[in-house]
DNA sequence: CTCGTAATGAAAAAGATTCTCATCACCATT
DNA sequence: AATGGTGATGAGAATCTTTTTCATTACGAG
């Protein structure tokens, strides 16, 4: 993942894009939305404005370089794409991701979708829970 | 699903509630946005305001009343709840929904969730695709 | 090194949803 | 049936996320 993969996606090798790649790899959480990039890029004192983090995740997904995953709560969180699909657990209380593929779920849609004459493009599963901290439990 | 059913929800009884719910009952559409809601009370002469529509979906959905999906484009749609739990199918090109339950996937999801130490509140799949309208296929 | 075109930043715009607040209407009580 | 208290409503402002506009900047091919 470097700048090669930049401009295999036909795009200019720029230092918004590059910092934004950067961040990606070397973010602790994986799952960040535009304004999590838009506020580490500014702890690091990288001037790129929330348009351009908008407009390269865009890209960066076109390309095929980061996923995107619309979270409730009307907002996208994006991910760099290490190759396979997964879907997601979420905690509704702290927010913590984890994610996971699992064989038979992903059969079953294919079948579903079949049986229902849809031609599948893609999917979104998540499960919304409370996480195995105990501050996320309730009472 | 009758204004006692707005009376249990610990909701007055009122002229937008009823409306709404008698929309919800009767469009050809199950799925609908608040923005489509609106337009439809409009179009029967019904002068209720986009911030009251978006209330009522709300404390409809709290009582339990409705579900919300948040669907990819970051917006949502209602639907009643008419007691079973489902999933949805979307066409991409046409809006198309479909729903289906699978017993199979709702157990997997049960058990990730178990494995991961989460407790499930609740869980989002949609599959999107090219439903079997002609017009709908790429190519 | 030069130049054309793509990319960027700032601000405005857009789209969805929520909030504010003055006014209005349920409905329990008289 | 009239009254009053409280919850509900409408209009518009505000918020939040994302996109667009446009003047300016900077890749990178030649
Ligand atoms: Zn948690
Ligand atoms: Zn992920
Ligand atoms: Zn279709
Ligand atoms: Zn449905």
């Amino acid at each position: 993942m470097d700048n090669q993969d930049i401009r295999k996606a036909g795009l200019k090798v720029t230092l918004p894009r590059v910092k934004i790649l950067e961040l990606l790899e070397n973010s602790t959480q994986r799952h960040v939305s535009a304004e999590n990039v838009y506020k580490m890029l500014i702890d690091r004192d990288e001037e790129i404005g929330l348009a351009t983090v908008y407009r390269v995740l865009t890209q960066f997904e076109a390309a095929g370089l980061v996923t995107r995953q619309n979270f409730e709560g009307g907002y996208a969180v994006f991910e760099l794409d290490r190759g396979g699909h997964h879907d997601h657990l979420v905690c509704v209380v702290c927010g913590k991701v984890e994610e996971f593929v699992d064989a038979t779920i992903e059969k079953r849609q294919r079948e579903i979708a079949k049986e229902h004459g849809f031609e599948i493009v893609d999917h979104s599963l998540i499960i919304y829970g409370h996480c195995g901290n105990p501050k996320c439990h309730v009472g």
